[in-house]
DNA sequence: GCATGAATTTACGTATGCATTAATAAATGC
DNA sequence: GCATTTATTAATGCATACGTAAATTCATGC
């Protein structure tokens, strides 16, 4: 038998749908920074494409909230103000709770919860370690998974949107934040009250969970002048 | 004084906009039907303009999940099944509950909920009337301008969203749908809890009366095997 | 008659060209 | 000098052209 090359037989992306993947990465790494502008024809050079699947790929972004197209100014990426933070936190709060709730009432049993229960230990592996970068990867797959669990598509689907528009703020201040040790244990007990079947409960810790978070995002935010990141 | 012609100087229109605007109000119209094809090349006749801005408006409507894209396929006017109108409700609860208990923390004055009242208020004479493509145009504003008000941008955008996708669901509904008595009574409560600032009353009130509107839709859904509307 | 493969059609993805018009620079008047 | 107008530049919006690959039709063999 021969080894299989690829398992998930992907097929191949088209540029406008690689560029789209390369704009959002390269705006995610800050490598196009917030509050900056890029023409068209600029960014088709990068890539090494025409300017057609740029556009086609900056429609899509501008519908995913992390740019804007300006005629004859080219594409302006957008900065997150502490106000958009605001207003994204409380999005995702009310989000991440619906999925909660529902992921809750399913009556999921221990092993449907496996990956939550995955991303939570790898969370406190890497603060013991003092790896911060290892925490945000598990920390978003926890939130991810939880979302997921809830079992809305389109939930999720706005939850990534949002979760997208605030990845490069968590990034900047991911150094400059207070170590994350009550999340770990707010994560701990939204997760047993999920297996427990109780939705209330998973709801009012997540709630609260997400209120601090978007609080200390808002001091950081704050105290270190970033006023648009 | 030369009479003015345009109060708001509404810049023209490009191509791909008119585009998005036409198909989505096909859409909404029936007239593009959920779960048909078509060809790029057809739109592009039918609208009179060229493939590139009806590519352009598909992206966008694909963004807004009104239809998809299918390679050599044309592309597909997505249809709202049972399962996706539950969704669909649940996550417009989550958003407007979350606006009623923003509105309600907000301290507003009669005046600022002027056009919540007018809303009520031409439902209910719609109502008596018997007048329901007026009631559900009061009752389609009245949920807008709650959602407004809560003042959280990216919320609204995302009702808006959840809105578009079962507009047609709810033009198709609006006549086989009991007369909506206990609806307008729903509505007042939430205003004078808003204007109460009675955050919590306004989420109840409000998370209720969107249930029933849930469990009515299904119901309808289901008893008139409208499967994928 | 059915399956298999070849030929054909056709819709899309993308590059390209161009008219339009906003933005910028230059020129003119005061 | 400064404001205002004109000329220039250049980025966009859109039409168009075309190669590619999927879908379909047709032909062939069994």
């Amino acid at each position: 038998m021969s080894p299989k090359v690829d398992t998930h037989p992907t097929k191949p992306l088209s540029n406008s749908q690689r560029a789209f993947l390369s704009l959002r990465d390269m705006i995610f790494a800050g490598e196009l920074a917030p509050g900056s502008d890029h023409l068209e024809s600029e960014l088709a050079k990068q890539l090494g494409v025409s300017r057609t699947p740029i556009r086609e790929a900056a429609l899509m972004l501008e519908s995913q909230g992390l740019l804007e197209l300006r005629p004859r100014k080219g594409v302006r990426i957008l900065p997150v103000s502490p106000d958009d933070m605001a207003e994204i936190y409380d999005v995702l709060t009310e989000l991440e709770c619906l999925a909660a709730r529902n992921a809750a009432d399913k009556g999921f049993s221990e092993p449907d919860l496996h990956l939550l229960a995955k991303a939570i230990e790898d969370m406190e592996v890497a603060v013991d370690q003092n790896n911060l970068e290892e925490w945000a990867e598990a920390d978003d797959r926890f939130h991810h998974t939880l979302v997921s669990l809830g079992g809305n598509s389109r939930a999720s689907a706005m939850f990534d949107m949002m979760n997208d528009q605030v990845r490069r703020a968590r990034t900047v201040t991911l150094f400059i934040r207070p170590l994350p040790i009550k999340s770990n244990e707010d994560h701990r007990q939204v997760y047993e009250a999920i297996k427990l079947g109780d939705a209330s409960t998973a709801d009012a810790v997540h709630r609260a969970h997400r209120q601090n978070a978007k609080n200390m995002m808002l001091d950081l935010l704050q105290k270190h002048r970033l006023r648009g990141v």
